[in-house]
RNA sequence: GUGGUUGUAGCUCAGCUGGUUAGAGCGUCGGUUUGUGGUACCGAAAGUCGCCGGUUCGAACCCGGUCUUCCACCCCA
């Protein structure tokens, strides 16, 4: 045996089962996704590295794939680069190009280099991979797909109730019900951070808060204070730690402690109406759960904060994110143009739903009908009755080597068994001469001669 | 980037404290069956034990490195 091939780490090859589910999910979100009047844009999997570096954080720069840059490279590099061995200083000048590390920052690019083209707002989808240079996990990849929805040009809080009722016209498409919207916006971050005297350490406030579920509120506590929050801050978080009930519980203990926080009130604000919209329009089979702790994406998101986590039982990070970002384009140069959106997990969603058996048993449609071949004649004779049905929209196709013996006989029916195709014809010396054909119906065995038309009825 | 885990036949996995020619099930191929698959029986082929190096009289097994798998952390869809 030769040197086994392999694919790099993170990366899958689909069959064909998974590519027709895998567009069956894609096929129910872009539905969805026309239905709300969103428009498909694409752009290219690489963009300049200046587009993408230093948006995502410095964790987000170190997980972006690089292109090398292509010819003598090396020799623009100075000694003095060169022997530094300092990568900050030298991976510039080797890579102006990389992979696609989410939509949102390239659509962001579009926007601003086709300002004077778009009618805004803005209402755009995007269904396309990205890349990561991350350690794959559980549902986890180095390229996956997002199927990102946008508007910029709106303050409208409107959008935001609008994607809430996308997500749950979607996972309902999907037939994954109970799926949790969570919502927080950043303002309440910020408010609370204020309060407690450590605006300016909002970012590891807010990831020391996210990770309450997870490592519980005595480990919360410990990491704010090593990350030097005072103590009577933490202490006037409390009430935080035990906030329970409905929506409108959760946000009455939230104004207890934001008080006195301007910003703090207008997140509140904010939240409240877009609660009050949801509830009066209904979700079908989504809920939507404030969630104070949910602190994602605080590079860009400046209002609403969204995730969306499996139904309970399913073990699996979320499968939905996004928010409001009111100055995305101003790294790019406009000023002044507020967006909003929200993202599907392709691969992640795919996993969920194969782990609760959702998936319909008619995406895997494959050839109804497999002619056997015996000799040339009857091969003939089998292509111009494959060519009829096919007319009549029955996928159909003949065994392409014809039968020696009866051996081939046999490989031809286990090749129809393996691949799941319902029925076979056989078109014989016998039945060349009666002008018949014999169809047989794999899963009882049953066998009859039939005229053509007779052949044609049964298979429709 | 950190920590752990995995790699043996096409696939799923056994393989004892290091000891002759490395095993099973499934699959593949052939036969029982020369116009009939899915069930039965008989037989056969198939492995540089991930790769490189080390320890040893002797390594699938012990040690080091490297790649890969999966998991957790960080972060995230």
């Amino acid at each position: 045996m030769s040197k086994k091939p392999s694919i790099p780490k993170g990366t899958r090859d689909f069959n064909a089962e998974e590519v027709a589910k895998r567009s069956y999910i894609m096929e129910t979100i872009k539905e969805q996704f026309q239905l709300y009047g969103f428009q498909p844009i694409e752009t290219p999997s690489f963009e300049n590295s200046e587009t993408l570096m230093g948006k995502y954080g410095d964790e987000g720069d170190r997980l972006i794939f690089k292109i090398l840059n292509s010819g003598e490279y090396l020799k623009k590099i100075s000694d003095e680069d060169y022997n530094s061995k300092s990568e900050s200083s030298i991976t510039p000048k080797i890579s102006e190009k990389a992979l696609r590390y989410d939509l949102t920052v390239p659509f962001a690019r579009y926007v601003v280099q086709h300002q004077n083209e778009i009618e805004f707002p803005f209402k755009r989808y995007q269904i396309q991979p990205v890349w990561r240079a991350d350690r794959p996990q559980k549902g986890r990849f180095r390229e996956f797909y997002q199927c990102d929805a946008d508007v910029v040009g709106s303050k409208s809080l409107f959008q935001e109730v609008e994607f809430v009722q996308l997500y749950d016209a979607v996972f309902t498409a999907l037939k994954l019900e109970g799926v949790t919207i969570k919502i927080n916006n950043r303002k309440i971050l910020s408010g609370i951070a204020e309060v407690i005297g450590a605006q300016d350490k909002l970012i590891d406030f807010t990831v020391a808060l996210d990770k309450l579920d997870k490592i519980g509120e005595e480990k919360v506590k410990e990491e704010m204070r090593s990350k030097g929050i005072p103590e009577d801050g933490i202490a006037k978080l409390q009430p935080l730690f035990s906030l329970s009930g409905d929506f409108g519980d959760q946000v009455e203990s939230l104004e207890s402690i934001l008080s006195t926080s301007e910003i703090g009130k207008t997140g509140i604000e904010e939240l409240e109406f877009i609660n009050s919209a949801i509830s009066k329009l209904k979700l079908k089979t989504a809920k939507l759960q404030l969630d104070v702790t949910l602190a994602r994406g605080l590079n860009y998101y400046t209002g609403a904060i969204f995730e969306v986590s499996a139904p309970e039982g399913v073990k699996m990070g979320s499968i939905g994110g996004g928010g409001r970002y009111d100055d995305l384009t101003g790294i790019f140069g406009l000023k002044d143009m507020s967006g909003v959106g929200i993202s599907f997990g392709l691969d992640r969603i795919y996993l969920v739903l194969e782990e609760l058996n959702l998936f319909p048993d008619t995406i895997t449609e494959a050839t109804k009908v497999l002619f056997i071949s015996f000799g040339e004649e009857e091969a003939m004779a089998s292509i111009q009755a494959v060519s009829k049905l096919r007319e009549s929209n029955i996928k159909a196709e003949i065994y392409p080597d014809a039968v020696a013996s009866g051996k081939q006989m046999k490989k031809q029916m286990t090749y129809a068994n393996r691949r799941n195709i319902p029925f076979v014809v056989l078109v014989g010396e016998e039945e060349l001469k009666s002008n018949t054909y014999s169809l047989k119906k794999m899963a009882t065995g049953e066998q009859q001669k039939l005229e053509f038309r007779d052949l044609l009825k049964a298979l429709e």
